[in-house]
DNA sequence: ACACACTATCTATAGATATAGTTAGTTGAC
DNA sequence: GTCAACTAACTATATCTATAGATAGTGTGT
């Protein structure tokens, strides 16, 4: 359901093609948000033919071609109006919680690797959203420079500051993550050799 | 995918109908899966087709019956193998961070809304789980309760330990959403009220 | 001239999930 | 006794999501 309101953000800054977007899906935007190709194209489509965005066919050397997308005033109005919409905040879906609160089934070793993997990936997301923010910062970031250039100079610094923001608070999670992968391993080597359990 | 690991995880305790564990998708498991009973009956079915349930018909009254869904040998080793096997961190799906990001096309009232909901939602869920502690810690929960009884003395406290351990990381999750919320709610503060902005 | 990586788009399929019903028996309260 | 609330289970539909692969043009280097 927010995958045609991902959409609509970033067509907010610029006309882009399908390909364009499925490309910032695996990289910026990926940070909040995941989608193929595959979904992308007819999501499109389908928001074209709602009126919410303008398809724009574009000749791409001799013989190839490519259609962009621009946001219509109704795709603004779109995007505000479930920008000023609150979430519905929707059942959990947890899987390492999920396996967490049944470790005593798993080995140890095989416990403490997911432990470990899940304080590399959350490793590896702090050092993602902290790269970010220093892009941000040193005003290095593309798509945000243009978003910066179409925004009133008054409007500016807020728009700076949610961005920030929104890395700093997914930085703060991936911390928690860390330090509960952490209490895992400790809480996991604690433990003496368990016995063949569970039969 | 994992809801069929979740319902062994639920099966392994004591045999159930699907009734049941559909009711206990809505309490005590919710707090990392849930699925609503349309799902969980065809899953248990397939389960039992697979050979990783035993179907059981059960009277109930006078004309009515129940199917009561009991974990077989392969069931258990299927779960086992599951919990000894690596999980894939899938693509990120957030739908709070996405309009965090963008939290400058709402109006200052409704991103305090968003905010508010947030640290509220969180707030619910951290005194959902700091009950289950207690409910843990004091042999008050009748699930908990069951599943000790059928396991070997020696592995009771990792059996414990590991649930308080998921309780604590939901918790200490809950916590840094909350002190995220409030931190923008005094970044919205922070700003002066903006002009029109985004068209 | 050809290989290769990249851009651009689309289709098919399977599986997961949400929403909303329908049917029917049971149990307890009034 | 009958109404309501609960137990039990199933079906239909729509949408979402993942995975995989097909097709075809572009641009660069050799």
């Amino acid at each position: 359901m927010s995958l045609r309101y991902a959409l609509l953000a970033l067509l907010t800054v610029e006309p882009m093609t399908g390909y364009d977007l499925a490309k910032r899906f695996e990289s910026s935007v990926a940070f909040v948000w995941h989608a193929p190709d595959s979904q992308i194209y007819p999501e499109l489509r389908k928001m074209a033919k709602e009126a919410l965005l303008e398809a724009e066919e574009i000749s791409w050397g001799p013989n190839g071609k490519k259609t962009q997308y621009r946001i219509t005033s109704e795709g603004r109005d779109a995007f505000r109006q479930w920008m000023n919409t609150p979430l519905e905040y929707s059942r959990e879906r947890d899987p390492v919680h999920l396996k967490a609160a049944y470790l005593e089934w798993a080995e140890p070793s095989a416990a403490r690797q997911h432990m470990q993997a899940h304080i590399d990936y959350h490793t590896m997301r702090r050092a993602q959203w902290t790269g970010m923010i220093a892009e941000l910062r040193g005003a290095t970031n593309e798509m945000l420079n243009k978003r910066l250039a179409a925004t009133p100079e008054q409007d500016r610094r807020r728009t700076l500051e949610y961005k920030i923001f929104t890395y700093e608070g997914l930085i703060a999670r991936a911390e928690t993550e860390i330090e509960w992968g952490k209490q895992g391993l400790r809480l996991i080597d604690s433990f003496p050799a368990p016995s063949q359990q569970g039969t």
